[in-house]
DNA sequence: TTCCCATAGTCCCATAATCGAACTACAATG
DNA sequence: CATTGTAGTTCGATTATGGGACTATGGGAA
């Protein structure tokens, strides 16, 4: 008699299969020089420029790290830095047209994705998912 | 109007928020030299041991991967590899009584966890959680 | 003002995880 | 017994990660 699974062990499967899709079809799209964690790192940028240290909080990593993700995204055309005119310590770091470009290959595939999750589990039940997930959301996101 | 995030994005925050939690129960309790990518091994050995390439596969990572963590967790007292009595190449990775005294520690934060989440979605969002998780597992997880 | 402390970001350094490529030992097949 | 395949390892490189210490700027209190 096996025990089940965790649900938090599910959750880990289905998330990792999407994010090697998300980063193989960004990767096919010519975007080759790009790696998960850099996309997650872009994918808390806002369109008017983040800060780093916002950043790095949101992506939970510490802002060393963080410094030297945007180092990399930087080099390779993906980010950059604009001093924060309200805080002379500070830099924004926004996307540029390349990074812009690589969003709407991310999202089809996401889009992709949602779709046949959608088809195999039926319209009620990928519903129901969709909101215990966000709910959960309340009490396993540090950030919000 | 925010665009809404995908599935997978939540599943992912909930998974990394249960594994952080898991690891640190682990931790406090004394298993402080145990890593969150030795720990996902380990959960794939069966009682009888498992042959290295077969745990690479279990984890998705590559043969050299395994065997590098192996190598850690093996000098860290947590594994032990036996010769395949089956196959004079093979090596069966077991656990040994100090992975077995983890077991229950990561078990009983896991039920907090599960509780915690069925306390805060009610039990009927809770089933069709998992039952919807489970079923995704059909056309997410390669392995099985 | 001036001084003290907090904050933003960086640098240095060590470690973990990861994989491509090449290798050794054993197995299986004819 | 020769060929071909498989299990596991070693080597070398890259990426991600964070602890600790540092610089520069901001902000509040005396």
């Amino acid at each position: 008699m096996a025990r089940e699974l965790p649900s938090s062990l599910l959750m880990f499967i289905a998330s990792r299969s999407a994010a090697s899709r998300i980063f193989e079809a960004v990767h096919d799209a010519g975007f080759d020089d790009l790696t998960i964690a850099q996309s997650r790192l872009m994918m808390g940028i806002d369109p008017a420029g983040t800060r780093l240290s916002v950043l790095a909080e949101r992506a939970q990593i510490a802002k060393q790290t963080a410094t030297a993700l945007v180092d990399k995204l930087e080099r390779a055309g993906y980010v950059e830095r604009v001093p924060d005119p309200s805080d002379g310590r500070a830099t924004l770091v926004r996307l540029t047209p390349r990074a812009e470009a690589v969003l709407p290959v991310a999202r089809a595939e996401e889009d992709r994705i949602e779709a046949e999750w959608r088809a195999h589990l039926g319209p009620e039940a990928m519903d129901q998912l969709r909101d215990a997930l966000t709910a959960l959301r309340d009490i396993t996101d540090p950030y919000q």
